[in-house]
DNA sequence: TCAAGATGAGAAAAGCTTTTCTCAAAGAAT
DNA sequence: ATTCTTTGAGAAAAGCTTTTCTCATCTTGA
C-alpha cells in the first residue's frame, strides 16, 4: 500500500537507492545502460519522488500561498487562475487561503503557510487601494501583492487604470466621437480617480466626469441627468464598469437613442457575462487579470529563487475588447 | 537565518530535542516545571514545527487538493471558500488547482498533488451533471466530488435542486399565487429537469414550464410569449436563475405590470450582485454553496482519517432568500 | 544497607530523497 | 606483470520531527 518509494525502485532494479537517485536525476557517473534500465523500472513501478522529502532536503517546498479576502468577487478568480497557470509547469502548487476580512483568520492562514514552508506568498484582494487585514512584512519568505494595496517597499502589481482609460477614450476619439462623458463609481476609489484623470487628459480638460456608485441604476440616472438638461448631448460615454455601462445602454434605448449609431458606449472590466448579454454587446476594457496573476506567480517564484526584483508598483496594461456597443469595429 | 528548529529550542533550553518534542506535545514523562520552561523557551524563540518533517513522519501532509475547471464562474468560489473555512482550524491547507477543461493539465495537477502527498482531493466544477476532464478513480487518496459529476461509488455532494424548487413553489402558493409558471434554462441540464419536475409536483401537473437559455433575453422573450397569447396570465413566475428572473422583471415592468403587486417573481442562485440590483430586488433560492464546500471539506478529511463514509449522492438543502420581488415577506 | 521501583531525560530510529565520499574493479600504460 | 587511471556503484549524512527504548539517578521499602 501507499506510493512506491525510491527503495522499491532500488529493490526492483537490484541496485542501491543512491544509484536510483542518480539515474533518475541524470547525476553522477554510471553506465548509460544501467541508467536507462533504472529509469524504465521506475516508470513501470510508477515511482514519483515524495515532495515532502525533497522539500525537507532542499529547504524549498515548491509551494506558494495565495491569500485573498475576496470570496465572491469576479476579480480574484482570474488572478488565481493566472497564478496557478504560471506556476504549474514549474512544479509549484498554490495554497488557497480565503481569509474574509478577519485579521485573526489571516494570521492563522499565514502561520499555516509558513509551517508548510511555502516558498513565497501572493496577496490579492478585491480592491487595489485597500490592503489585506494582515501584516505580511518581516516574513521569512518573499511576498508579492497583486490587485491589492501592498506594503511600502514591496513588489506590487496592479492593472494600469490610466492606460486603460486612455485606450477607451482614444478609441472613442478615433471613431470620431467628440462630446465624451465618463460615468463612473465613487470617488474614494483610487481607480476612479486615476481613470478620470486619464480620461480628461485624453478627451480634453473640459470633458465631464460623473461619479456615482458601481450599479446599473447609476447608469440609468446619469443618462437621465445628461439628457434632461439643456445643451449638447454626449455622443460617447465611457463607463467605470460594465454594470454602469449596462444601465447606460438600457437607459439610452428606453429614450429611443440608438447604440452605437447615435452614441458609443464603452464599459470597464470586460465582465463577460455582463458585456455579452448587454444589448448590444458591450465594448469594454479588460484588465488582463489572468495575465496579472501569471506575472505575480512568476515574480514570487523569481524572488523565492533569490533573484533580485526591484520593489515598487508595477502597472500592467489593459486591453480593449471590441464588441458592438461602440461602432468602429474592424467589421 | 531561516526558521527556528527544534534543535534551536533544545540548545536554548539546555535539553535534548526529544525532551523538547515531548514537552511541546504533552507526551512522555517529565517534570512539570521542565515542561513549562521548555514551552516558554519555544514560545520566546518563535518555534513552530516544520510541517514537511511531520508530514514525512506521519505519512499525512495536512493538505488537500481542490480541483476545479471553473475559473470565472460564480459557483466555485463560494465552494472553495467553504472548503478552506472548514479545514483551516484542523490545520489543513488547500491546494488550488485550476485545470480549465484540459485533461493534460488535469493530470499534471493531480500528479503534483499526489507528489505533495495530499491527504485527499475535492473535485468541483461549474455544472453538476458534467464531470471533470480527468480520471480520479483508483487514486491512493480519497476523493470527494462537490457540485460536479462524481465517479460511480464515490462520495458526491450537490445542492438539492428539487427541494429548492419546492421551496420557491410553496412560497408562491403560500402567498396566494395560483397561476404559476417556471421559466428556466436548457433541458439538457439535469438541474433544469429536476427543478421542473419538483415545480410540477408542487404546483400541479398542469403548471407550465418554459425552457430556454440561461440569459436575460430569454426572460424577456418568455414574458412576451406568455402575455401575447390568449388566456389567463400567470401571477407567479419561478425562474431557473437570477439572470432570467432579471429579464422577466424588466419585461414585466416594460409592460406596466407591477412586481410584486400583480406578479410575484422568484429567481435561483441568489447571485447577490444580480439579485440586489434588480428592480425590485429579487427573492431567490440560495444553494448554500459555501455550506456545501464546508461539508465537502469535512467529508474528505473524515475519509483521510480512515472513517467510513457511505458512498453515493448527497443533496444539501437550499434556502429561500426573501427580498421584494415576491411579496409575502414578513415585513 | 541493599534491592526494587519510580522518575526524568537522552539516544536512536524512522520517514524519503539527494549529494558527497569512498571503494572496488576493470582497463590502459609502462 | 605491475601501477595508474578511469569507471561504476554503494555507504553515509543531512534535512526536521516524533516515538520508542534505554539508562542513570533517586526514592522507598524490607
Amino acid at each position: 500500500m501507499g506510493r512506491a518509494t525510491i527503495h522499491d525502485v532500488a529493490r526492483a532494479a537490484g541496485v542501491s537507492v543512491s544509484t536510483v537517485s542518480k539515474a533518475l536525476n541524470d547525476n553522477g557517473r554510471m553506465a548509460a545502460e544501467t541508467r536507462a534500465r533504472i529509469k524504465q523500472v521506475a516508470e513501470d513501478i510508477g515511482f514519483r519522488p515524495n515532495a515532502l522529502a525533497r522539500g525537507l532536503l532542499f529547504n524549498r517546498s515548491f509551494t506558494i500561498g495565495l491569500l485573498t479576502n475576496d470570496t465572491y468577487g469576479r476579480f480574484t478568480l482570474p488572478v488565481m487562475a493566472g497564478v496557478s497557470e504560471a506556476l504549474v509547469d514549474k512544479g509549484v502548487s498554490v495554497f488557497l487561503c480565503a481569509i474574509e476580512d478577519d485579521p485573526a483568520l489571516g494570521k492563522i492562514h499565514v502561520d499555516a503557510m509558513l509551517d508548510k514552508q511555502v516558498d513565497g506568498i501572493i496577496a490579492t484582494g478585491k480592491r487595489i487601494d485597500r490592503s489585506l487585514p494582515v501584516d505580511l512584512s518581516g516574513l521569512p519568505v518573499p511576498v508579492v501583492y497583486a490587485f491589492t494595496q501592498g506594503a511600502p517597499d514591496s513588489v506590487t502589481l496592479t492593472s494600469d487604470d490610466a492606460q486603460g482609460a486612455g485606450l477607451a477614450t482614444d478609441w472613442l476619439l478615433g471613431i470620431g466621437r467628440r462630446r465624451l462623458v465618463h460615468v463612473t463609481g465613487p470617488q474614494d476609489f483610487a481607480s476612479v480617480r486615476e481613470r478620470a484623470t486619464a480620461f480628461r487628459a485624453h478627451a480634453g480638460a473640459g470633458a465631464e466626469v460623473l461619479c456615482g456608485v458601481w450599479a446599473e441604476r447609476w447608469g440609468h440616472e446619469a443618462v437621465a441627468q445628461l439628457w434632461e438638461r439643456d445643451g449638447e448631448k454626449p455622443d460617447g460615454i465611457f463607463c467605470g464598469n460594465d454594470q454602469i455601462a449596462r444601465g447606460v445602454i438600457d437607459a439610452l434605448r428606453e429614450r429611443g437613442i440608438r447604440v452605437p449609431q447615435d452614441v458609443s458606449v464603452i464599459g470597464f472590466d470586460n465582465w463577460e457575462i455582463m458585456a455579452d448579454q448587454a444589448r448590444p454587446p458591450l465594448t469594454s476594457v479588460d484588465m488582463n487579470l489572468k495575465e496579472l496573476g501569471k506575472e505575480a506567480g512568476r515574480t514570487v517564484l523569481a524572488l523565492a529563487e533569490g533573484k533580485i526584483i526591484e520593489p515598487g508598483l508595477r502597472k500592467l496594461p489593459c486591453r480593449l475588447v471590441v464588441r458592438q456597443s461602440c461602432g468602429g469595429g474592424s467589421a
